[in-house]
DNA sequence: TCTGGGGTCCTAGGACCC
DNA sequence: TCTGGGGTCCTAGGACCC
């Protein structure tokens, strides 16, 4: 917790709901409602106007036209709010180096790293009104509410108490007295299933939270977030504002409108996940090592499988056929709602080519044993780090295999290190490869 | 015909290693 | 006859966030 009250915390009021408001000034003064418009659709953003007929996100669009049946339902438009966001994002970013998003519509901003005249209450407030009108003139209009206090906690929590349009500072010592009255719900990671086992505890406010010893909380809820509750319901928070977060899974994922029961039509279904997967994979340059599938049952049952290869892939090839594969071990015949696809454990490819093993550290850390669909005989011809092989890329250097997948990395002695692909056997790809003929590799190998 | 989609983090158990 | 303990990786499930 600091001395001075250089958090801010900032949240773009109804966002979807206002960016749809500006662009159709027909929508402006009505409700509106964003998000699946379909059977099975739920709210993700529901205007204030709305909200007055208890319309808010999470509820399930059904719901919300019972409520609202004179709303207008949009299905949303992703690539204005991006643009939105990003144009908030670069004004939060020119006003302090140090700036955190949360998601499209929301930030953390460090203003200790920013350039103010003073750091004292009446300086950060100017500051906040002054913010929020840039705001409104980058992005057209929308309104924002903005929290500032002595950590990101106090912060985040300000910035919901006069919402929409408002600005909250909490001055530095007057944090616990704020925080003691309130919903012990409040407290980020504090969501349904916790709140009802502190209540079973007594607990419902922060107050009650404060009473409980560390040992009892860790007891009640487990270790991070019982550490987490004594020192946040004491207002002790001093988790850094981070501009940089890394990206640790890519994922996706689809609720149909009738459950699936045909197998054939799931397998289509999440090859064409897969291919929207390393799409993405890609144009960030990474690529992941484990792949994994999802699956909702009829009765909401939620599964998940997922395999991890020895080494990375970004390929849409391998990605649909271990998906597929993982999908061959479920139980599907009650039919299934929702199939995802996603793949973690990522690589930064760059990093990879430039930091990956040398030759030592690949005998020191030898790929797995393959698995047992690569043919004996073809396998041994691709053994990781020995051979050669060819593709129509041009040659490159086995660097693993396993569970059917064979990974290359396109290294010569005239181009360095390249980029390392890995190739499914089943997949058309795999007709590419030549395992290296008796006479051939003199001639081609690096 | 209740219950999205894209993520993050945590927990717990088993395998494996030193 | 005894039967470590810690660390890491992997998998599955769950809670949570916006």
């Amino acid at each position: 917790m600091r001395s001075h009250a250089s958090v801010l915390h900032i949240d773009l009021d109804a966002f979807f709901a206002a960016v749809e408001q500006r662009d159709k000034p027909s929508l402006r003064g009505k409700p509106v409602v964003v998000g699946g418009v379909g059977g099975r659709g739920v709210v993700a953003t529901a205007s204030y106007e709305a909200r007055v007929f208890g319309v808010h996100s999470a509820m399930s669009t059904r719901e919300a036209r019972a409520r609202c049946p004179h709303a207008a339902y949009l299905s949303g438009r992703f690539h204005a709010y991006r643009e939105t966001s990003a144009a908030v994002m670069s004004l939060l970013r020119e006003v302090s180096p140090l700036v955190e998003p949360l998601s499209l519509d929301e930030a953390f901003v460090d203003l200790a790293a920013a350039d103010l005249p003073g750091h004292e209450v009446a300086d950060v407030t100017a500051f906040g009104h002054d913010l929020r009108r840039r705001v409104r003139e980058v992005t057209g209009g929308l309104t924002a509410s903005v929290g500032i206090g002595t950590s990101k906690f106090v912060a985040k929590v300000a910035s919901d108490l006069d919402k929409p349009d408002g600005l909250v500072v909490v001055p530095p010592g007057t944090e616990q007295e704020l925080l003691r009255p309130m919903r012990a719900t409040v407290i980020p990671g504090v969501g349904p299933a916790t709140a009802e086992r502190l209540r079973r505890a007594g607990v419902h406010t922060i107050a009650d939270l404060e009473a409980v010893s560390e040992d009892e909380l860790v007891r009640l809820v487990g270790r991070s977030l019982g550490h987490g509750l004594h020192a946040l319901c004491r207002a002790r928070d001093d988790r850094p504002v981070q501009a940089e977060r890394e990206t640790k899974s890519v994922s996706a994922e689809g609720t149909y409108e009738e459950d699936l029961t045909d197998r054939r039509l799931m397998e289509g279904l999440l090859s064409r996940q897969a291919r929207d997967v390393a799409e993405r994979l890609r144009k960030h340059g990474l690529s992941g090592r484990t792949v994994s599938i999802k699956v909702r049952l009829h009765d909401f049952t939620t599964l998940s499988r997922s395999t991890t290869l020895g080494s990375p892939t970004d390929e849409a090839a391998v990605v649909a056929r271990l998906a597929r594969g993982l999908l061959a071990d479920l139980d599907t015949t009650g039919g299934v709602r929702l199939l995802g696809v996603g793949v973690s454990g990522l690589a930064d490819w760059v990093q990879d080519e430039l930091f990956g093993p040398d030759d030592s550290e690949r005998e020191a850390d030898p790929e797995p044993e393959p698995a047992l669909d690569v043919p004996s005989t073809r396998h041994r011809a691709w053994a990781p780090g020995s051979d050669v092989v060819h593709t129509e890329l041009g040659p490159g250097w086995v660097w693993g295999s396993g569970r059917g997948v064979v990974t290359v990395r396109f290294e010569t002695a005239e181009t360095g290190p390249g980029p390392v692909r890995s190739f499914a056997l089943d997949d058309p790809a795999l007709s590419l490869f030549r395992p290296p003929s008796p006479e051939a590799p003199a001639a081609d190998a690096p």
